[in-house]
DNA sequence: CCGTCTATTTTTGTATACAACAAGCAATGT
DNA sequence: ACATTGCTTGTTGTATACAAAAATAGACGG
């Protein structure tokens, strides 16, 4: 809240290095403004990004932003369409079909790992992912619970140690956050059931078997909840609409 | 090799319409000679990489260098350190672990449904890889050796049909390669064996189990013959070293 | 009244200019 | 002789200016 007193506001040429945080600080707070706005849904599949508009927005130039841009679009959270500009990616249903089967291998592969790994106060962080994941979804509150649900996941993903695994888990969960808003169905949402609970229970013990068996019956629920068809969007056949 | 000669040469400022190939194509192409230098060992690590020097080099702006830079850091084969500059990503001792414990998770992972996807086209494909591999590795071309190599586990990964999944272990096995130029011995050279020509033929008869077995050996091998030490380069304590 | 062609406007792509920062070097003082 | 400090130089970070390409709207002809 007091950053976006400071982000937007006046940019006086020479007042550039009156701030308080560095410059690449303030690209990594405007990089997560967008990403998280894009992940809990505020801004939908589909929607335009302009530079200049976001430009303004935050206070600093085109420059900027358009690297920022890049970056989404490299994690595939924005598609950049060549002289057409950025816009927040719609996943086709392969691409979904392709996130869920990769979370599949990995997050379940790396139950074992985190089984071993889990301590007092991780499992503590997880519960408190989980409880405000479920008092969000109780209070309708779509955006959080949908980000509380990728943290979760993601932070399960870390307790393994091993960081590229963990960072691509992530970005799965953000893809897969993508794919919910296009596919998912009104009424359901995500991670609806009491499975990450049941999940830091097995851990907790040490059941890293059996906590593969669940992450992976949880995704599949997840995968099942959602209307994964491709609505074909280019070249509708009028022929078989009109002339049937 | 025609666009090298288009890509280095005359930068006229008006000239710049001039080329046939699209401005994309170009930095498509560019990206690709940088990457292709790094993974070849072409470019070591720890080398430094000057925008204004390959914006010369390449025959574009800063502009366009620094966008490709950017990719390059996010893909983790160059870093980009504050206001010094970009140079090829030293892996640490903690990484290539990572990178090799995430690739026996997935591309053993992968090997079932390759199995159950490859057809006579791809085995040829495959066949021509490792025998180009096994060419370069006899002719002390370690370069091209370690370019097909590299290919030969990206093209396995692509088998099975997730494209998400095959970009992740293209990204590893590039990471791999860089972990090679770093930790490897001096007389050993990546995949010197005869695993890529027998897991083929696993493949080949359906025995995808069988294969990710060997998947998994053939990886343990591999970084069994790195020497994976972190020496340290921050502060060498002077006083231990000269006064014992 | 509708379709097509053109002009305008909007938006991105690229280069360049300028400013800030880091590093290396020299000079000076202790 | 060594350390510290200030200057000079090289390199990156940021903004802006300009050019090219779509999208849009308007005018003209059928």
């Amino acid at each position: 809240m007091n950053q976006r007193q400071d982000l937007v506001g006046q940019r006086a040429p020479g007042s550039r290095r009156g701030k308080g945080g560095d410059g690449a600080e303030r690209h990594e707070i405007i990089y997560r403004s967008i990403s998280d706005a894009i992940i809990e849904h505020r801004l939908k599949p589909g929607a335009r990004l302009r530079e200049d508009a976001l430009a303004e927005v935050f206070g600093i130039s085109r420059t900027g932003i358009r690297k920022i841009l890049q970056r989404l679009a490299l994690e595939q959270l924005v598609t950049l369409t060549p002289r057409r500009g950025a816009s927040v990616t719609r996943p086709t249903a392969e691409e979904a079909h392709e996130v869920f089967a990769a979370r599949q291998m990995v997050e379940c592969g790396l139950m074992p790992e985190v089984a071993r790994c889990v301590d007092e106060a991780s499992v503590k962080t997880l519960h408190e992912l989980s409880d405000q994941e479920q008092k969000a979804l109780r209070k309708g509150d779509h955006s959080a619970a949908i980000r509380h649900s990728a943290d979760f996941h993601t932070c399960l993903a870390r307790l393994a140690g091993n960081a590229t695994l963990a960072e691509f888990v992530e970005r799965l969960c953000f893809r897969s956050s993508l794919i919910l808003a296009v596919y998912g169905k009104p009424g359901h949402l995500g991670c609806e059931t009491h499975d990450h609970a049941t999940l830091i229970t097995l851990l907790k013990e040490g059941r890293g078997q059996e906590a593969a068996v669940l992450m992976g019956n949880h995704l599949r629920a997840v995968e099942a909840t959602l209307a994964i068809v491709e609505e074909d969007q280019e070249a509708p056949d009028l022929h078989q609409i009109f002339l049937s």
